[in-house]
DNA sequence: TTTAGCACTCTCATGGCGAGAGTGCTAACG
DNA sequence: CGTTAGCACTCTCGCCATGAGAGTGCTAAA
């Protein structure tokens, strides 16, 4: 267990670090701060923080940095949120708000704004529906032994696939071909819509059918995300050697946010769950910490996230995360379902 | 105008500086080629070539290396291409073609494996037509008064747009709304679509048009561009420095062939271009080289390039990108139209 | 025209060095 | 017993000098 005093040097160890880049020596935090207590002191404490693992120190005579346990410490207890101004809010709104363009788009430039507000990396995934069921299915006639295959789902998503037909087909036996599989499939999820395909005859209509439940599974397992930020987050001081850049550069290119939708969602909306360096189970990624937040309802729900090394502005991308999440979430309310 | 012998030391500088990344001396040509001429009759003639533009030397007494005019030369009359080898192209066919998701995934996969071939940056736009037309409108209640409109391309390409409704419609309703409309505008392009909306009453139907409108002009305008290999061109010696490598995410990341369609417009099909260096009027590219081609038909065409600096392995990269765009386009035409 | 020889230039890796920053420990102090 | 001054010790980092090495350009001779 910590003392109050031992608290508040953690605290300050963090702030400085986060603030500098630089290890933080005994001597820096009287100095900052006007400490009442001499440097000496604060190293005897220092030592007692770093044997019960909150920091290190990289070298013998170096100052202290944080460690995984620290930061944890410091986001549990220590930190005091910085709102989101009012000028930030309005500025973000407004670019939200006055988007044109599709779903996608709207994606793209929430994440574009978020890792500019927070200054590392940020993704956003598609809002998708616990499972996804078939709206309407639309067959349209690409040229005389080919045709289009539209199939649309009930949280808007849609996926196209282009079919080859063994007979030519009009554009009117493609509306009724897309009329009977509506019957059909309407309604299903990745779940039960191969049980719906039995008593289909016609070898193309079956095809087709198959595509529809196909896109329905498609649907269900991909998560794209839109990602933004690479070079803000490439700007910190951790990577100013190459092997780290290009390290931190092909990790966050490959990175899909794998499961990380799933690993909330027992998560209530408006929490925001960080995970820290070590507590990553994605080796690779553990020297980086991400703040994550559910956004949607329980209909369509998806995630909004930030990525950038442990030394993170954690009272600053907290709480813009979350807002970001909220914001989409009423977006979402506001113009959807 | 070069002697030959000019010519092959110039040829011998550019493969030697390519493959190495360093600085030629002459001492060097001599012993890799087993010259029957002595290292300072190459220099004479460096000397020469450099007078002429078509080398320089980085400081005082390091070797040469070529300048933009010198690859410019290599390409246009030194180079002999590297044939695409047979297993290299069994590979790559085998992984296109087994592709299961939808055109997105498929581009996707191409950039990616195009560039693993050339180990530089690859880009893939969408196969578009130059004048997309309407093929089919299509509206779906996603609640009591709000609709989603999907418009269909006759290139394939699909806008989807939420959109709000002042009256509360149903799914009939909007059927037939969407049975109008489509007699209405259907083979409407971006140019034309404007004219055809005269003589609408209902606002919410001029709404819906108008949407439609719109999403045919925003796909005009669209080019979305599927980019990978960042970390592959990364690696390249030239990104050592940590300012040059931050340099190059951030151009690349921007990087959306801005008009690179357009200016290719009037290649015919299998012609190959290269940009070398300064050649590209998009400053900040400048240390780039970009070795585009078109892919698909008059029909549907689209653009696949590789970016990489200008010290770029042009004799294999040339065949390949040339090599990937009548891939896509013979795949194009076997699935499609 | 080619080539050997040589002076000259510039880079780059190396090592030594000293300043500076910090710590940990000890001993004294209240 | 907690706190603190003092000090020795450690480690980093920037700086500079230095020398080897690589290459060129020029000159003069073949």
């Amino acid at each position: 267990m910590l003392t109050d005093r031992q608290s508040a040097i953690l605290g300050m160890v963090v702030d400085e670090y986060v603030e500098t880049a630089e290890p933080v020596s005994s001597r820096a935090l009287v100095d900052r701060h006007r400490l009442e207590i001499s440097s000496a002191t604060i190293r005897n404490e220092m030592a007692r923080l770093e044997r019960e693992g909150y920091i290190t120190h990289p070298y013998t005579s170096a100052g202290r940095i944080p460690s995984d346990l620290g930061y944890r410490f410091y986001v549990e207890a220590l930190m005091s949120e910085a709102p989101v101004a009012l000028d930030e809010r309005r500025t973000v709104e407004h670019q939200l708000h006055q988007v044109a363009g599709g779903l996608d788009e709207w994606l793209s430039l929430t994440a574009t704004i978020l890792s500019s507000l927070v200054g590392n990396v940020a993704v956003v995934t598609r809002p998708r529906t616990s499972t996804a069921r078939l709206r309407h299915a639309q067959l349209v006639e690409l040229s005389r032994d080919t045709a289009l295959l539209v199939s649309v789902m009930d949280d808007g998503r849609v996926r196209q696939r282009i079919l080859q037909q063994r007979q030519p087909v009009t554009q009117d036996q493609l509306n009724a071909r897309a009329t009977r599989l509506n019957g059909l499939l309407a309604g299903a999820d990745a779940a039960n819509v191969r049980d719906r395909l039995v008593g289909l005859e016609d070898p193309d209509e079956v095809a087709t059918a198959r595509a529809v439940a196909e896109s329905i599974e498609e649907l269900r397992i991909a998560e794209e995300t839109f990602l933004d930020g690479l070079n803000m987050a490439l700007r910190q001081p951790e990577f100013s050697d190459v092997d780290r850049m290009l390290e931190a550069v092909t990790q966050l290119q490959a990175y899909r946010l794998r499961g990380l939708l799933e690993s909330t969602v027992d998560d209530h909306m408006g929490s925001t769950r960080v995970i820290i360096g070590q507590e990553n189970p994605d080796t690779g990624l553990q020297d980086w910490s991400v703040v994550v937040s559910r956004y949607g309802d329980t209909d369509a729900a998806g995630v909004v996230a930030v990525i950038g090394p442990t030394r993170m502005a954690y009272q600053r991308t907290i709480p813009r995360v979350r807002y970001i999440a909220s914001l989409m979430g009423q977006i979402l309310r506001d113009v959807g379902q």
